[in-house]
DNA sequence: GATGAATGAGTCTTCATTCAT
DNA sequence: AATGAATGAAGACTCATTCAT
């Protein structure tokens, strides 16, 4: 029984979160090189821990993945609530979050686990109606000041971010870079003169994209 | 010791084709499914034949891997020549490129097998000049009636169509419903009007296409 | 596509049934030896085959397990059969019973898959209901003599066959007369002179059985 | 260095005491429940100590077990050498001697531990000299009386308890009551008449008991 | 003295590849 | 030429034991 404290963690419990924090960083570097095949043994490797020592944290590989799955959402979310602070043109919040969320390695490593399907644990729930709000604000305020497209929902945004982000063989400063000009193209427009047309399909909503990315 | 033969195969020899066109086809529904980590074996039970046969035809998974890697490529060579020979506009022919890559479940499992990070093989340099050619005359051309960002590369084209092609955890027809969805946003652009700014860096070239989608 | 064959399985297929045969005999042995901690790979070196030929035939350990508790039981079925052919008086049908049952290797490592707790599969539950219908005939018979107390039921005859066959640290030819010495015990009463007097508790039935031999 | 004490353990002694007496206690319920293989970390988990406190206390997982083989024969001395002096008829008192056996939980376990094959302590060996001389006093006394049958020796009674207290997959009050079903089964008799006969094989003495549970 | 996080060896299972028929 | 059984290497996960606090 650990007496209750007030101060921060200090020795064994630090190095216990200190290691928590490798472990996350590895597994996001294993995961985005591997796919979902990443060896748990390579991620506890990198970390620099015994494979047991993950294996305390997180019970199983998939817990892992979740648990960075829930960082990315919840990075995410943060993101699009600052870029919207930070911004006096929404369509330039809109921008702005892109860039981020594809800049950061955090939220980058988003897609790589997207293919494992795992299944929506509650906590990923949680993480998710919090996501989902963030940019329902995000894309109502575009929407509102007439810059966006009006068919463009905010599941749309989630999707385009996982285009944009799609794994390329190689994770480094030029792959960001890369999504980065993409970023720029989609924003901008291939050609020169853009006129609005109809939609190829209807857009997706939150249910299809739930349905889409968790296991049954 | 097989006899030149100038008619089209018959007998045993059409069998042989006909199986290897098997073989191929479940190759690229399982690696779609399963991706890099498809096993052989399941391949060789939907093709309906016994893994011994498919390993008599492909020597090992790398060589299947690239069979179809260098079958996506002839397929979008062709598809670039037909474009352009189709449509009046370059910038029609764009965009009706895109369109067919994404459609085709031969172009469009391309992607899947990039994160094997498969050597260059001679075979793969062959096809890659091939559909080099055709993407440069494609730009060139597009470039050439005024219409595309003067700053769009061929190498470019290929990463947009990874891009835009990104694995969804589901393939089915929603998914490619949702790919020409965002390939439409991409054509179009997101915002109303538009206006060229600086790229936030430098294109890519096909030596950096090579070495980034390449093993050493 | 094999063609259907009417004389016995020669080449291939008869070593495969061997191997079959040496896998079985060597899962009861290590069985016998390890308990349900039997490494597989112990089972498979001793079959002189591979593990993954082990896991061809049986894709899991309890499907192995399962398999040498069906055969035991099956064993157990036709042994209750013949001895009741083949003795006159029910009583040494019982007695002989009891007797082949502790000497044979097949029967005789029922017990340590019990350990296991291991489901009830269809194939089981079929084996068991043949089973069931032979001790139930065997001991009716044995009681129709007279010579069989009268509260001893079926069930009873295998949960002492199950006590007296408790496994032993070693198992070899001292252990099975071990076992046979306390059949002896069993089958002529420890003491003397017997009396009947009342039982301390009430006889176990099948359904009881199968509940304490089978997972939920 | 502790100082000799007079009176009974008080304060942190008493305290030590105590967390032994429930980790022998845990430690018989997981033996009990996984066999050999019960996770040292349950035994701790259901004392309500650390692991490490465990590990102080006995060094390896293979201390604690011979402390309950220990703490198991001792058990057994007592019981028999009680019995004798409670019954005045000596095959009285052998019967009580297997009841009391078969009931408590201390003694019921000791089968369980056989399994492990571990090798004979010095501890092991005192322990066992003295219930070899109990079960000696007891047998002795029974062949006085010539109620039990002349060729019974003392290591059958540990043998024979030992069947009796075969492990079922469960271990809950049914399970001792079928335990005693079964030790009036032996002590009866099946069969209505008995009348002596060859027994199969000779007795086994202390010196093969020895050899058969203890590793080499 | 007590705690629980860390570790590496060991176990079950899968899969690319080979070989005898 | 085609088949499918056999194999060993590799990966997920567990557990006895140790160590720093």
């Amino acid at each position: 029984m650990r007496a209750d404290r007030t101060g921060p963690p200090r020795g064994r419990q630090k190095e216990a979160d200190r290691n928590d924090e490798l472990v996350l960083r590895a597994a996001r570097e294993v995961f985005a090189e591997f796919g979902w095949n990443a060896p748990v043994s390579e991620i506890a490797r990198r970390a620099g821990v015994g494979v047991a020592s993950l294996y305390r944290r997180y019970p199983t590989k998939e817990d892992l993945a979740q648990a960075l799955r829930v960082e990315s959402m919840n990075a995410l979310t943060s993101q699009a609530r600052i870029a919207l602070i930070d911004h006096p043109s929404p369509m330039a919040a809109l921008a702005a979050f892109f860039r981020g969320a594809l800049s950061s390695p955090i939220t980058g490593s988003l897609l790589a686990l997207m293919g494992g399907r795992l299944p929506a644990t509650e906590e990923i729930d949680a993480a998710e109606e919090h996501l989902r709000r963030a940019l329902d604000d995000l894309v109502d305020a575009a929407h509102g000041s007439g810059a966006l497209r009006p068919d463009v929902t905010p599941a749309d945004i989630l999707l385009l971010l996982n285009h944009l982000n799609a794994r390329l063989p190689t994770s480094n400063e030029r792959a960001t870079e890369l999504h980065l000009r993409y970023l720029d193209l989609v924003l901008t427009g291939l050609q020169n003169p853009s006129k609005p047309d109809d939609r190829p399909t209807t857009p997706p909503d939150w249910a299809e994209l739930r349905a889409l990315w968790n296991a049954p």
